[in-house]
DNA sequence: CTCCTGAGTTGAAACGTTTTAAACGACTCG
DNA sequence: CGAGTCGTTTAAAACGTTTCAACTCAGGAG
């Protein structure tokens, strides 16, 4: 166990006394080689602390053995969940994956996909700030498996998985068209996440359908979907005048309903009598919150592992046809919306 | 917009109409090469759709502009707090930051680890499954920069950051003897966990110090320490006798004390008449519970950019000493164990 | 005794960059 | 008009692997 730089398969084959071509056999096709030897090389590799280096690895034989999924907001557990599922398709496979945090930011995804195309990866999943972004249509042109997790772009050059989020929408309000209310907000932003403007456009589906005026479905956009961003919009409710008041609100995700949720009680709120809250993703923190959360699920785990799949199959080189799924959300009822 | 394999400097080269030095220096060292040239390189570029590989240039350089940070549980709001204070230090840096995920798994941590070495990254951060393993003290003995995070191990070969978790346990069951409690539960493990150990340390010097008998701080052991595993140690609190049951719970994290308390309401106990609950990192999500947390809260991200500070100092390569940084964690009181 | 076979091993040629020293003009200066 | 200078460009040598064709050497078949 050296403590040394870098020591390379040159040194390795020098300690041991043979050339250095098979010690990159004992590395790859180990049967290649005969039992002496390559105890003998193996026992050098220990004894000078050998590691391989990876880029010399990858430039020669131009294959990578890892995989990424670049998150949209590392914080929300609904995206973690779906990273989970994905590194459950990936060991399968013998991949690594490695996860990157765009954080709700344009600017960091777009620094994380150029690296992650520089580092040739096997594939890239990526749930995007902005899913028209062509950045994408980009990358998967210039021949990185490129698959959407959480949105749908058909006809596109890629895969991708996701759930139908007009159709969430749709249930989530029907259900609090079932409990009687008759103004409802819709809390989320912002509206360039196609999840928002899709959960949204469900919403007033139902609305309509409903033969509601369009201007008791209040929209209280909000700039991001976290458990801060959350309490603002009860602040904002707050504010309105009582006729006005929605007697229930829809937010765009389960973060978001939290932050409501908490400031409601805080301010003296009762839930659901006073303000019925539904939310939306299900996540494990919904269920246990101080009023359980009426929310929206959608299957976290297998969007990844399917997502995942989709991306293996790509990357395998073989006959592949882009495919877009669409799994389907299902409402949750729980206090928050007691009738 | 080319669509093609794999475009190398050398097919820029011969499309610009120059050597392919010069389409490295543009690249390198843009001020290096005249304007015209630069913009001629720049378009050919562009239209081949070059994409530059960084196998090859990390090879080359020697340097890579990439850091890690192995995180021991990614479903963790803590951790994803952590990582987040990291991401903000490496970006300062102008360095990328890749997330793992061990996922309390030894077999996972070592398999990133040894990836991460053979990419040759410029640190690793990473909270251990087993802090006590030398795979750590091998890695960092070999040249890679390590930084261990939420742990802290004196006079070993590499610098860590944490928080006094000791000092945290004995807060949360000061706490509870304040508020009258002499039957407390600890509920958390596997002990393989240094931080379920620490907390744990703290709680008996507390309990010690206020002379009361060892058997009546019972310990709970669960195999994980996540929200189904504080449901579980729920359903076993209901298995003791009426007499011996605690009338307060201290659990080694947040995860596992909401878990308690969904299951201890479900239950029909009422939390903290029946059942005091004390949690630990507080979470964003703590506050925000059935009954609002009473937890101990750790500087989550200021921990996450402290390491990746230590970590950057190291990676410098000026003069560089170990150090030990130790925060103080503080208690919150909420609901949970209100008067 | 020669030829073949096949297992084991070797040497050299890639892979796509960065880097360095040298070459190249074109200018200025004496 | 020749020497020095400066800004730009070039050619070639790394970096540490993998791969592939060629080589060696026993042993067996003819």
């Amino acid at each position: 166990m050296a403590s040394s730089r870098s020591v390379s398969v040159k040194d390795v084959a020098a300690a041991a006394g043979v050339s250095l071509g098979t010690v990159s056999n004992v590395l790859n096709r180990p049967d290649r080689v005969s039992a002496s030897t390559r105890q003998r090389v193996q026992a050098a590799m220990a004894e000078l602390g050998f590691v391989r280096n990876e880029s010399a690895r990858q430039l020669r034989a131009g294959t990578s053995r890892t995989l990424a999924y670049v998150m949209l907001d590392a914080g929300n557990p609904f995206f973690t969940d779906v990273a989970a599922g994905i590194e459950a398709a990936a060991e399968q496979a013998e991949l690594t994956t490695v996860l990157c945090n765009s954080a709700n930011r344009a600017d960091r995804e777009e620094a994380h996909l150029a690296l992650l195309e520089q580092q040739r990866v096997q594939g890239v999943l990526v749930t995007p700030v902005d899913p028209e972004s062509d950045a994408l249509d980009a990358l998967s042109s210039r021949g990185t498996p490129v698959v959407v997790v959480d949105r749908i772009r058909a006809g596109r050059e890629f895969c991708s998985v996701a759930v139908d989020d007009v159709h969430g929408g749709r249930l989530a309000v029907e259900h609090l068209l079932d409990r009687g209310h008759r103004r409802v907000a819709f809390v989320g932003g912002p509206d360039t996440l196609g999840q928002v403007r899709d959960r949204l456009e469900g919403a007033r589906a139902a609305w309509a359908d409903a033969g509601l005026p369009e201007a008791d479905l209040v929209v209280v956009p909000t700039s991001a979907l976290d458990v801060a961003q959350g309490r603002q919009a009860g602040e904002r409710l707050d504010g309105l005048a009582r006729s006005k008041r929605p007697t229930a609100a829809f937010c765009a995700n389960d973060l978001v309903a939290l932050g409501l949720l908490q400031h409601a009680i805080r301010a003296g709120r009762r839930v659901p009598e006073d303000l019925a809250i539904v939310g939306y993703d299900d996540i494990e923190f919904a269920g246990a919150a101080a009023v359980p959360l009426t929310s929206v699920r959608q299957p976290r785990q297998e969007l990844g592992r399917r997502a995942a799949d989709l991306l293996l199959d790509e990357a395998a080189g073989g006959p592949h046809e882009h495919q877009q799924v669409l799994f389907t959300p299902e409402l949750v009822a729980r206090e928050s919306t007691r009738a």
